[in-house]
RNA sequence: GGGUCAUUAGCUCAGUCGGCAGAGCACCUGACUUUUAAUCAGGGUGUCGAUGGUUCGAAUCCAUCAUGACUCACCA
């Protein structure tokens, strides 16, 4: 027996503790081997009628007991809902009811036994025989509030799915979500991939990266902050269409909408732009939402989203004019564009082109407004290192920003194919790596290289995947829908 | 990183002006063979987040710290 003097128990876990003792003692195993229900609540549930008068096995967690002297009822829980049960004395035996009268509430049992109805008309298992399949130790939350306190939901996630059915909803719904979009693009040919996630140079997006260290190599890595630059050496490689879902890590800060991994789907599509991709965004959420929740008007924070295509498309100069009255096209020079953002209230230092200052009122005076899916286009060249030149005005780009609820779902360019161009904007960006902005892009010299093999004009997507699937699931908080969500270690 | 708020029984929460630590559920004992937030009778199980301070006396007032939530900044 362990030494309860050394661990931190209470009066109730103690309790369970000495139970376990006592089941041992009478040779009843606490942690049983392999059970094989026929069936799952749910079953019995949606079709009453197939089942009614028929012995069904099923196996799961005891939620609620209800003693009632020779009789009991209870509420078994298992992946699909709960189930009432029902045990008699004189049905199970002497040995078995004493044995289901010591039961807690959290223990798992498995069971046989014929379905019927109550005389006020609850679905029940008349239980035949049982045992039992694993002793809990701790106990529940209160059956009626709960665990509502967030910080020990998202510590002990296993709690909150076991006592808060919705929260199990949430993370089936993100599941058929990712399946959808994998189902989707492999129908078109796409390929999934997996790219490294340790990277020699941190690229692909503008962010802090974490460094780790390998000892053998005895060099430092970064965790990868977006898979980009790696995909696109697939696409000069052949591969005509790919995509990755998997994680990207940042070092920054954390809040309802930042965790600091993050799921992002990126796709390529080789002799494709960024029109193709505004198509396949609003194709595929458009599509998500109709398998998933079965309408393309979904609801988020009081407001009706209508992800029906097409979604209005507007440049981010016409954004900003539209919004604030400041034409872009009309102010030419840095000088100009920073005496507009002063006289607006922008922030902005001395050191600003004209493009970021674009930025910055876009940022500062539009984003907000954006409520309804929206694509905002052609994004300055100074805040876009990756993305290919517009033959029309060489200082924007052939980008586009997906907004929904005045989040940037996507971020998607005309991808650069200009190997002496993506150089130079690789040393501007190293120039403003040493003057001081640690967001600033590496030179990755390889995907130089592999540029200059020749990529065919690729259209290139990012979609926030966590984001995609609070709207969808009208989750609050990014917490809500990653399911071990990062913490401060306890103590 | 800044601001605001929170932390009391296993869970959900009260706790007034600084004066014996409370409720519901859970749990324990007993009754109960169709209950369903079962019911009935009895039982309170606690390092009031931590450490200092003020005070005759602190869950309560003050300071610092810890953790979290919300929010602002940064970012996707």
């Amino acid at each position: 027996m362990e030494n309860l003097d050394q661990l931190e128990l209470n009066e109730l876990m103690l309790q369970r503790r000495r139970k376990l003792e006592e089941l041992k003692a009478k040779d009843i195993k606490p942690y049983g081997n392999k059970f094989s229900p026929t069936h799952h609540t749910a079953d019995i549930k949606h079709n009453f009628e197939e089942f009614v008068g028929k012995e069904v096995s099923l196996a799961g967690r005891l939620m609620i007991i209800r003693g009632q002297g020779k009789a009991s009822f209870a509420e078994l829980a298992d992946m699909t809902g709960k189930i009432q049960i029902y045990l008699k004395k004189n049905i199970i035996g002497e040995d078995l009811y004493e044995l289901f009268s010591s039961l807690d509430i959290g223990d798992m049992i498995g069971l046989t036994g014929e379905v019927f109805k109550t005389k006020v008309g609850e679905i029940t298992i008349r239980v035949n025989v049982f045992e039992l399949l694993s002793k809990s130790l701790r106990p529940l939350p209160d059956k009626y509030h709960g665990l509502k306190d967030k910080e020990m939901r998202y510590r002990q996630r296993y709690v909150d799915l076991i006592v808060n059915p919705e929260v199990r909803d949430t993370f089936v719904m993100r599941s058929k979500i990712l399946r959808t979009i994998r189902n989707y693009l492999d129908q078109q040919g796409f390929l999934e991939v997996e790219t490294p996630m340790m990277h020699p140079i941190s690229g692909g997006a503008s962010a802090r990266p974490f460094v780790t260290h390998h000892n053998t190599l005895d060099i430092d890595l970064f965790l990868r902050i977006a898979p980009e630059l790696y995909l696109k050496r697939l696409i000069v490689g052949g591969f005509e269409r790919v995509y990755e879902i998997n994680r990207n890590f940042r070092n920054e800060g954390m809040s309802y909408k930042h965790n600091p991994e993050f799921t992002m789907l990126e796709l390529y599509q080789a002799f494709a732009d960024y029109n193709d991709m505004m198509e396949l965004m609003e194709n595929l959420c458009c599509h998500v939402a109709q398998e998933v929740l079965g309408t393309t008007k979904v609801t988020y924070q009081g407001h009706v989203i209508d992800l029906t295509p097409p979604w209005r498309r507007l440049s981010m100069i016409d954004a900003v004019k539209e919004y604030t009255g400041v034409d872009f096209d009309q102010i030419q020079t840095d000088e100009e564009a920073r005496k507009a953002a002063k006289e607006h209230g922008i922030e902005v230092d001395d050191t600003m082109p004209r493009g970021k200052i674009i930025n910055e009122f876009f940022e500062a005076r539009v984003e907000e407004h954006l409520i309804q899916p929206v694509f905002i286009m052609n994004h300055p060249v100074e805040i876009s290192p990756l993305a290919k030149r517009m033959v029309e005005d060489s200082r924007l780009t052939y980008r586009f920003e997906a907004f929904i609820f005045s989040w940037e779902m996507c971020n998607a360019f005309s991808e650069l194919n200009d190997p002496i161009d993506q150089r130079e904007r690789f040393l501007a960006q190293v120039a403003q790596r040493e003057a001081g902005d640690d967001e600033a892009q590496m030179m990755d010299e390889d995907f130089v290289r592999a540029l200059e093999y020749g990529m065919p004009p690729t259209g290139g997507i990012g979609i926030g995947i966590d984001r995609l699937i609070m709207v969808l699931t009208e989750s609050h908080s990014i917490r809500d829908v990653i399911l071990f969500p990062t913490m401060r270690p306890e103590k």
